[in-house]
DNA sequence: TTGACATGCAACCAATTGGTTGCATAAAGT
DNA sequence: ACTTTATGCAACCAATTGGTTGCATGTCAA
């Protein structure tokens, strides 16, 4: 699964939020405030585990699930070229990025 | 139209890529590497068109696109909070943009 | 003015998406 | 043991997506 895909949706993207600013969680807690059934919960954070943007492991009967948001770099990254154009902040960070701190 | 839709697809980032390499194209000259039919590239070209990724007037005949990076930003600053925990360099470059640049 | 070229518009289609409901199962609480 | 809770699996569905083809139109070149 492409991760740009796996962004592409905003409860994903509301699911990773959630993650990122709560923690670790359960299919329940995640789909707690969003207004849609148990089930489209899971099959978004199915999604999201495809594209290896969010782990899940069980505990007990519950599967915690966690954010793993390195594979956003990717999009990062592809969008770097492009920053130079944008605002003084962004084409200064671009900038940065173009020095001597490759690595890799 | 939602912006991380508009770049969830591969051949719409391939389009955003060739108006960022080889400037301003119409939509035969962008369809041309692709192998896709005319209106298909259309299709790709209006999506970006509504995402304001891409503007386009016509020049007699031919439908000249151009690429309007700047909407991008948006998917870098939703990205931006997790870059703590990407690799050094993204990190450092979160702390640059977390200092006291801020302007908005 | 005739023909070639670049495009628009519309119909159509298969596959995917995002959602649902119903039922089954395993873990935890009483 | 019984019940509740959290989940998985599967079927189903409507809407959207990404593609096609056919035909119409406006522009440019001969």
């Amino acid at each position: 699964m492409d991760i740009f895909t796996a962004l592409s949706d905003p409860i994903r993207r509301q699911l990773i939020e959630a993650l990122w600013q709560r923690g670790p969680l359960s299919i329940k807690q995640l789909g707690e405030g969003l207004n849609i059934s148990r089930q489209a919960v899971t099959k978004h954070l199915n999604v999201l585990i495809k594209a290896k943007l969010v782990s899940a492991e069980f505990s007990g009967k519950e599967r915690i699930h966690q954010l793993n948001p390195r594979p956003m770099e990717q999009v990062a990254l592809w969008l770097q070229p492009f920053a130079a154009q944008w605002d003084d902040r962004l084409s200064r960070l671009n900038t940065y990025l173009g020095e001597e701190h490759e690595q890799d």
